[in-house]
DNA sequence: GCCAACGTTGGC
DNA sequence: GCCAACGTTGGC
């Protein structure tokens, strides 16, 4: 099992927004950048856990909890050519964009701020507080994973 | 809204 | 394959 952050912006889509899609979850689409997309394809599993960070807002954040519980997904958006988000070098017969889908496990009783991360020794390898950490679908390390939760399910 | 740090594109 | 120009991310 191995662990992730997912990033999202907020006023896109939340984690309440993912909350209320109860179990049947959310495809996880939108995401253009390779090397996120290389993680989604090749190394999500189902039954992988989720922390659910909230960028560009207010206050940058872990919220949340969530599970993979599909994996293998050809992003419909890229097929949708009203979408913000539709690539017409993705067919259906060779999907360019790969994607997962989760469902929310649990709200932290405490968000864990980006202020609060970049504090903390113990959570200074992550690549979410290194400079430059931009990608929206990243590893998180076992220790790193244990080390949230405590903190925010106090 | 600014801007640093990336990522992508496309001419050569 | 280099690299300048351009686009995007995301904290502040």
């Amino acid at each position: 099992m191995k662990y992730w952050l997912f990033k999202s912006e907020p006023d896109d889509f939340s984690f309440d927004d993912l909350i209320a899609t109860k179990s049947k979850g959310e495809i996880w689409d939108g995401i253009r950048n390779y090397q996120a997309r290389n993680f989604l394809r090749d190394e999500v599993s189902v039954g992988d856990g989720v922390l659910f960070y909230h960028s560009s807002c207010k206050t940058p954040a872990v919220i949340g909890i969530a599970e993979v519980i599909e994996t293998q997904i050809a992003d419909p958006s890229a097929f949708d050519r009203d979408s913000k988000y539709f690539d017409e070098k993705s067919t259906e017969d060779n999907p360019r964009w790969i994607t997962v889908k989760i469902k929310a496990n649990k709200a932290l009783k405490q968000s864990i701020t980006l202020k609060q991360m970049k504090a903390d020794a113990n959570l200074a390898e992550m690549h979410l507080v290194a400079k430059g950490g931009r990608l929206s679908i990243q590893p998180v390390k076992h220790n790193e994973w244990e080390y949230i939760l405590n903190l925010g399910l106090e």
